[in-house]
DNA sequence: TTTTAAATAATAGTATTACTATCATAAATA
DNA sequence: TATTTATGATAGTAATACTATTATTTAAAA
C-alpha cells in the first residue's frame, strides 16, 4: 500500500529522536501509535491510559507499543512536542504576510486560544482533538520529578522556541517591556487553564455563559496589551 | 498523651467531609497521614508517591491508611483544599486592616506568589512544603476526567471561594473591571506556574538570573494593575 | 469496673499496570 | 538466496491499587 511520496503533500514536524526507540513517522504500526495514543489520551485521561489499551485499539501487542516508545511518559512528550512544533509552523504561516506587530501578536494570541480545526497535512494525527489534550494534561508533561533531566534532554525545546517566538513580537509591539518570555508563556498557559475552567470549572473564570472561546481572546488582548502597551 | 485542649491554639480549617472516609484530624494516625503525606509527594512527586510508602514511613500498613482515605487523589486534594482555606485565613488576618484596595490586591498577589513560613499554629502541617506541593502538583486536582463530578462533590470549593475574594479585590479596585474571576485565577495559576518555571524551565521566564520570588510579584503587579487600572 | 464498641495492626489475596524477555515468522534488503 | 529487520505471539515479574479477614488494643458507655 502507501501513497507514492510524489503524491503526498505532508507536513514534517522535525521531533527529538531521543523521544523515542523507533520513529513512529517511519512505519504503519508508529503512525497508529500516535494516532490511536491521541484518541485514548482524549478519551480516557493520561492516567488511565495505558499501553495495553493503546495495543489493543491498534491491533498490536504491548511490546509492539514498547519498540517504538520506553513509557508513555515519553510518548505524551512526544505528541505534545509534535503540536508545539505544529503550532509554531501554522503561527510562521499564518502571519508570514503581517507586518504589523500587534496584528501579529494578536493572530497568535487567536491561534494559541482557539481549537484548531483537523489540518489534512497531516494525515494521522486530528489536531483539535490534540488542542484538547494540551488543555487537560498539557502541564502533566512538566509537571514532573524529572523535568530537569527531560530538560536537559531537550524535550522541551519546541514549546520553548514558541515561547521565544512570542516573546519576541512581544518585543516587537514594544522593545522596553520587561517580561517577554513570562508574558508569553503566561499566555499559553492561561489560554489552556482558561478554557478548561471555563467548561469544567465555569465559576473561575467570567466566561461561563456562552462558553465561547472568543471570550477568553477578548480577555487575553485585554490582560497582554494593557501591559505591553502601558 | 497529647495536650489538654485549653492548653491548644490552632487553626482548624473546615474540609469537606466527602473527601475522607474517617476524619484525620480527629487521631495522631491520622493528623500522621497528613503530615507524612506532604512530605513524600513533595520528596518523590505525587506520580511516584503510594499508600504502601506512605504507610511504611508512618509504621502502619496500607490497610490503614485506605480506613482514612479512599484513594491518594482525594488525599491530594484533601491537602490541597486545607491549603487553600489555610490561604483564604491567611489573607483575611494579614489584610484585614487594611482599607485601600490596591494595597489589599499587592499584599493578597504577594502572599499567593510567596512561599510561606511554617506556620506553628498548625501542628502537622508544614506550610512551605505544602507551598512547593501546590505548585507542582496543585493543577493535578483537577486536571482528571472526573472533574465534574469532584466539583460536584465540591472538593473545589476552598479554591473557589478564594477565587471570589481575590476578584472581589479586584471589583473594589475597580468595579468595571469585567474579568474578576478569569484575573483572579490566573493570578493565583501563574504565580505557581512562573514559580515552577524560574526554578525547572528558567528560559520560559525573565527571572532566570537571580531565581528570586519578589520578581515574579514585581510581574504580576504590573500585568494585574496594568489590566485594571488601564 | 465491667462491658461493649470502635480503631488499629497483621496478614493475605486480587486485578491491573508497567514493564522485560524469548522465540517464531513475515517482510524488506543486500 | 541469504540475511537483516520489524512484527507477532506468548510468558513472566515486580509493583500498584486496592479489598477482605481476623486478632488485638484502646477508649467510651453501662
Amino acid at each position: 500500500m502507501g501513497t507514492p511520496a510524489f503524491m503526498k503533500l505532508e507536513v514534517q514536524i522535525k521531533m527529538n529522536a531521543s523521544l523515542y526507540l523507533r520513529d513512529p513517522e517511519q512505519s504503519e504500526l508508529g503512525k497508529n501509535i500516535i494516532k490511536f495514543s491521541i484518541e485514548l489520551i482524549h478519551k480516557h485521561g493520561f492516567e488511565a491510559f495505558t499501553f495495553k489499551k493503546l495495543a489493543e485499539a491498534i491491533g498490536t501487542t504491548e511490546a509492539g507499543v514498547y519498540r517504538y516508545f520506553e513509557n508513555k511518559h515519553k510518548l505524551l512528550v512526544y505528541i505534545i512536542s509534535w503540536y508545539w512544533g505544529w503550532l509554531e509552523f501554522q503561527i510562521g504561516y499564518q502571519t508570514k504576510n503581517v507586518t504589523n506587530p500587534v496584528s501579529k501578536l494578536k493572530k497568535v494570541i487567536t491561534i494559541l486560544a482557539t481549537t484548531v480545526e483537523d489540518d489534512i497535512m497531516t494525515g494521522h494525527v486530528d489536531e483539535s482533538i490534540l488542542h484538547q489534550i494540551l488543555i487537560s494534561e498539557g502541564s502533566k508533561a512538566f509537571l514532573t520529578k524529572q523535568v530537569s533531566q527531560d530538560n536537559k534532554q531537550e524535550y522541551f525545546k519546541p514549546y520553548k522556541e514558541l515561547c521565544n517566538t512570542v516573546g519576541d513580537i512581544i518585543l516587537e509591539c514594544n522593545s522596553k517591556y520587561k517580561y517577554p518570555h513570562s508574558l508569553a508563556s503566561t499566555i499559553i498557559e492561561v489560554a489552556h487553564l482558561q478554557n478548561f475552567f471555563m467548561n469544567n470549572l465555569p465559576s473561575l473564570t467570567d466566561f461561563s455563559k456562552s462558553k465561547n472561546e472568543d471570550q477568553i481572546i477578548v480577555f487575553l488582548n485585554d490582560l497582554v496589551f494593557s501591559s505591553i502597551e502601558k
